[in-house]
RNA sequence: GGGUGAUUAGCUCAGUUGGUAGAGCGCUUCGUUUACACCGAAGAUGUCAGGAGUUCGAGUCUCUUAUCACCCACCA
């Protein structure tokens, strides 16, 4: 079959993606000959997700890893599969509920509202495995993962178990204690009403404002205030009755629980242990707060004194917890000012009592009372900031200073001091919006105890992060990782398995053996409820009923105890979701079960992935594998770089840069997008993609297309060819060293993860050498009367376009495996699954190559004399041959057909001496001339040998240089001076030659 | 505030243990010679950010300055 003239991209990916899939190509195990396992896990996409160039590249370099092995006759698994991705599923579903007017989750109700995620999730998820398909990915789709597998509302055909890992392990790591449930001070994302980890909320910087407010000191106290200078010279003395606080946040005013100042601050010292006024509210709604000393406040920052709001502010949060300060909640769950209960307004003494620490709160009563008053009463957190400051300002109680513009028109001398500067903001990566700190109960992982493996791991060697500087990154994370919280207050995802009922005490806790409570519920986890009741009715001594809603209630039975029924619910959170990816390794391959996939693939092998998501998924991977099944996930971890448009910016649809992906593949080909990741894949922070670059591979793939096309056109295709290196032309001895060199070389570059090294050294061996050269020194051997030149030929063209393809292959799967099939009927194998060579250095003959070489130069040197002199490109010259030494001379004889038509020449004679007018080249062992008297411009080509001796001028005077220098010749290696030894005496050769060539053109 | 990285041809970037600077694109000139114009041939272009040091020798190692980027972080 005769190929086209150009190759159809787009009919052949369609083909192959079929046959590969329909004949099992990709499937665990397929074309294993030997015992090594090879095996990755994709890094799963959101299942809602479509393919952005980040995955594409991503999966390219796991697709060339998962080929070559596979290639090289591992028993090798790529693992697929889609994540359930928590808030970002259910944020759209939610948004398209409303697009399409339908009831909203709330009024869906939470069963309902799942069934909706399901039907979406039924709907859309199998939109990225098949984008994955479009670029070739050579997944072993049959055994697509997904993380909510297996859940106990998932519809028909979401069977599995990763459910039920996830559940398992909470579980296991519950019982064990690395997991507990605690009040703490959380991030708070208001959208969406949960809370999220440190790591989901991005600190912007905004323009903000620092107030400064007085509070006035209770019972109109006062004091002598003192500013001094450096030097400890009075600046600045007054009577106050009043502590001057600064703060970016007022409406959290209503919270303080203190007021701190440095214990070092002698401004403040007078009033330490004092009480002062919080200045908000109705004044019989106040309440009188202490004036405490604490090591945070930085005495040189604002005033040097400090509002404490512990439950909203992580600072104050640490403050008030060493001094035992109360944390009052002021805002629900949208971030609004709370509007439940009753208005707490505080009695006089009571205050008092508060703020000497007489009076103890517990945590649920302090977390109860609503200390909002009427006005503020459901108000946003900004408008209730706005009213604040504008009460407050009302008052009198802002801090005043000079007016800068006071000479104006009716202009006040003094204004209220309100600083204007850039603070730092958090917002929910997901809703944008500002994150609130809350003080909420979570379920956290104690990664205190389940940190150390995951450093060692990397420590010791275990698993080698890539590059190194990543595994830095890593190490400082995992250094300082804070406790992760893993409850979501989201509906889309892993259920926690935890029951609660009434606690009764810590002793039924102990006899049962299982944690005791933290609060007024005992937790009873299992993986099921019909396990927890076990538990549960051990606990309580009666029968334990699961309650419809979310609150737990003990029916007692008035004639017969037996019949007591203690009713629990549920805890309706959900786990993050990175705790549930976290498990992917084992998840997918089968844990808890002892399968067959989890012996042979577990631990797994590479994990390629984005720097973003070290600290998300990475680290948490290895926690977590080492924490359920004390085993390291993966022995390499390589991550790479972030795909950013042409000018480095990061693609985002709202700067309009995006590259999808699938149209570039659309347009250019998989295996041009495929080929220009990998070419880019160099171990940096970014690559930078534009379509100019990506239309150069697909040019390359082009070229390879008709190098092939050519053979074809010779005869030169499907030649079985038993045994590599055999042939008796020099050209062809050559090349198939050069091959073998080709072969190490993408071996080398691939086992060391340099991708690109791989990329560019094929793009050189296909286009720079076999298209450039071996092909056009082919031609008069097909086309020559020598037979058997011409029957080599053929046969190491073929072998050598075989190669091609297969070296070839896993970066460009398509295209080779079409040019495959197409070259032959007989193949053994697909190509996606035929072995990888083994050849090297034995390919390699250094007379061939010594020869090749001369006759390139030799080539090249014609060429390039030819084109300066201007002689027209179709013109055909003799060339003379003067005084070649034997060696140049059986060169020259030998590959006499090749350079008489690559330098385009007419008849080849020997000369004594060279003739007037003749440009005459310099080549190692003689010289050849060029007769151009005709066409000859003496002072071009005077020009042109200048040129080159003051060239070599240069570098012979560098060299000498060096050479002359006792301490060079002394220090440096042997080699490298014999190196400089022989290049200077070359280039001192060629000088001379070319002062001959000088001397005659001058002459004419 | 801490950390990491970057600064090499007009552009985008390679450059693995120090040994005479590379690629792609772009540019200039020539050429349709039956694989390929998504092509071929020939060419031009760099104080390797600045400074200092180690060394026989530095784009590469050390220090330093400048600019930029990213990550982490609680300054009210």
């Amino acid at each position: 079959m005769a190929l086209d003239k150009n190759f159809d991209a787009a009919s052949a990916e369609a083909k192959w993606r079929v046959v590969w899939e329909e004949e099992g190509a990709f499937k665990a195990g397929a074309n294993a000959s030997r015992e090594e396992t090879f095996c990755i896990m994709i890094p799963p996409p959101n299942v809602t997700g479509v393919l952005h160039m980040g995955h594409a590249f991503n999966n390219t370099l796991q697709d060339i890893l998962t080929r070559w092995h596979r290639m090289r006759g591992f028993d090798t698994l790529w693992q697929p599969g889609t994540d359930h991705a928590g808030i970002a599923t259910q944020m759209v579903v939610e948004r398209r509920l409303a697009e399409a007017g339908e009831p909203g989750r709330r009024d869906l109700g939470r069963d309902a509202f799942l069934d909706k995620v399901w039907e979406w999730k039924a709907q859309s998820g199998g939109t990225i495995i098949q984008q994955l398909k479009s670029l070739g990915s050579s997944c072993d789709y049959s055994r697509e993962a997904f993380t909510m597998s297996g859940a106990p509302n998932a519809p028909e055909g979401n069977e599995g178990n990763f459910h039920d890992a996830v559940i398992r392990v909470f579980v296991e790591m519950y019982n064990k204690g690395l997991i507990y449930r605690g009040k703490r001070l959380v991030n708070w994302d208001p959208h969406f009403e949960t809370a999220i980890s440190d790591l989901e909320v991005e600190n912007k910087e905004v323009a903000g404002h620092m107030w400064h407010f007085k509070y006035p000191l209770a019972g109109g106290e006062t004091y002598t205030y003192v500013e001094k200078d450096a030097d400890g010279n009075i600046t600045l003395e007054e009577e106050r009755d009043y502590i001057s606080i600064a703060t970016t946040r007022p409406e959290t005013m209503l919270g303080d629980g203190a007021v701190a100042v440095s214990p070092k601050d002698e401004r403040y010292a007078p009033i330490v242990g004092k009480l002062c006024e919080i200045p908000v509210g109705p004044k019989e709604h106040r309440r009188l707060i202490p004036i405490i000393t604490d090591e945070y406040p930085d005495p040189d920052f604002g005033s040097g004194a400090v509002k404490i709001t512990g439950a909203h502010d992580f600072n104050d949060y640490q403050v008030a917890k060493r001094g035992n300060i109360p944390m009052y909640s002021l805002m629900d769950t949208k971030g609004a000012m709370r509007a439940d209960g009753e208005p707490y307004a505080e009695e006089a003494d009571t205050a008092q009592a508060i703020a000497n620490g007489e009076q103890d709160f517990s945590e649920a009563m302090i977390a109860a009372m609503n200390l909002v008053p009427d006005e503020y009463r459901g108000l946003d957190r900004f408008a209730a900031r706005d009213k604040v400051v504008a009460d407050i300002t009302a008052e009198g109680n802002a801090v005043m200073i000079a007016n800068p513009k006071a000479d104006e028109d009716g202009a006040p001398a003094t204004i209220p001091y309100v600083e204007n500067k850039p603070i730092m903001q958090p917002f929910g990566d997901r809703s944008k919006v500002v994150i609130e700190p809350m003080l909420t109960d979570q379920w956290f992982v104690d990664t205190d105890k389940i940190v150390g493996p995951a450093i060692d791991a990397v420590r010791n060697g275990d698993t080698q992060i890539l590059p190194e500087r990543d595994a830095k990154v890593y190490f400082h994370w995992l250094e300082n990782i804070e406790p992760w919280c893993i409850s979501r207050q989201l509906w889309w995802g892993h259920q926690i398995p935890v029951w609660y009922g009434i606690a009764v005490s810590d002793e039924d806790a102990e006899r049962v053996g299982i944690p005791p409570s933290s609060g007024e519920f005992q937790a009873f986890c299992a993986p099921t409820f019909k396990e927890a009741r076990v538990i549960a009715e051990k606990y309580y001594g009666c029968k334990v009923a699961e309650a419809e809603g979310d609150d737990w209630k003990w029916e007692f039975s008035q004639e017969d105890e037996s019949k007591d029924v203690m009713t629990l619910f549920r805890d309706p959170d959900v786990l993050d979701t990175w705790f549930s990816s976290g498990l992917w390794p084992i998840g997918t391959l089968g844990w808890p079960e002892e399968t067959e996939a989890l012996k042979k693939y577990f631990p797994t092998d590479v994990l390629i992935t984005g720097f973003d998501i070290i600290f998300f998924w990475v680290a948490r991977m290895m926690m977590m594998q080492l924490a359920v099944v004390d085993q390291k996930p993966f022995h390499t971890v390589y991550v790479h770089a972030l795909v950013r448009d042409e000018k480095g910016k990061k693609m985002s649809k709202s700067l309009g840069n995006v590259l999808d992906p699938l149209e570039l593949i659309e347009e250019f080909g998989a295996d041009a997008v495929r080929f220009t990741l990998t070419a880019m894949a160099a171990m940096g922070r970014d690559l930078k993609l534009s379509t100019q670059r990506i239309a150069g591979y697909r040019n390359f793939g082009t070229k390879l297309w008709n190098a092939t096309r050519f053979a074809e056109m010779n005869d030169a295709v499907g030649i079985d060819v038993s045994k590599e290196g055999s042939a008796q032309y020099t050209v062809n001895k050559w090349i198939i060293g050069e091959v073998g060199r080709t072969r190490i070389a993408v071996d080398s570059a691939l086992e060391q993860y340099r991708f690109n090294d791989a990329a560019n050294v094929l793009y050189a061996f296909v286009w720079g050498t076999v298209c450039d050269w071996y092909v056009e020194l082919c031609k008069p051997l097909l086309q020559g009367d020598d037979a058997a030149a011409k029957a080599e030929t053929q046969k190491v063209l073929s072998w050598v376009i075989d190669q091609c393809l297969i070296l070839m292959h896993p970066i460009m799967p398509f295209i080779t495996e079409e040019l495959w099939d197409a070259t032959s009927d007989n193949r053994a194998k697909r190509l996606v699954h035929t072995d990888w060579p083994t050849y090297g250095d034995e390919l390699i003959d250094a007379a061939a190559d010594a020869e090749m070489n001369w006759v390139v130069s030799l080539i090249e040197s014609i060429r390039s004399v030819r084109s300066e002199m201007g002689v027209n490109a179709g013109a055909k010259l003799p060339l003379l041959l003067l005084g070649l030494d034997e060696a140049a001379q059986g060169a020259f004889d030998r590959n006499r057909v090749m350079i008489e038509r690559l330098a385009r020449l007419d008849g080849v004679s020997t000369v004594a001496e060279a003739p007037k007018g003749a440009v005459t080249i310099p080549v190692q062992g003689g010289q050849v001339c060029l007769p151009l008297a005709d066409v000859i411009d003496v002072a071009a080509e005077t020009a042109r040998l200048s040129k080159a001796i003051d060239k070599l001028d240069k570098e012979i005077k560098q060299t000498s240089g060096k050479l002359n220098n006792p301490k060079f010749v002394a220090n440096a290696p042997e080699e490298v001076v014999n190196e400089n030894r022989e290049g200077l005496a070359a280039a001192q050769a060629e000088r001379d030659k070319l002062m001959g060539a000088l001397e005659r053109v001058e002459a004419l």
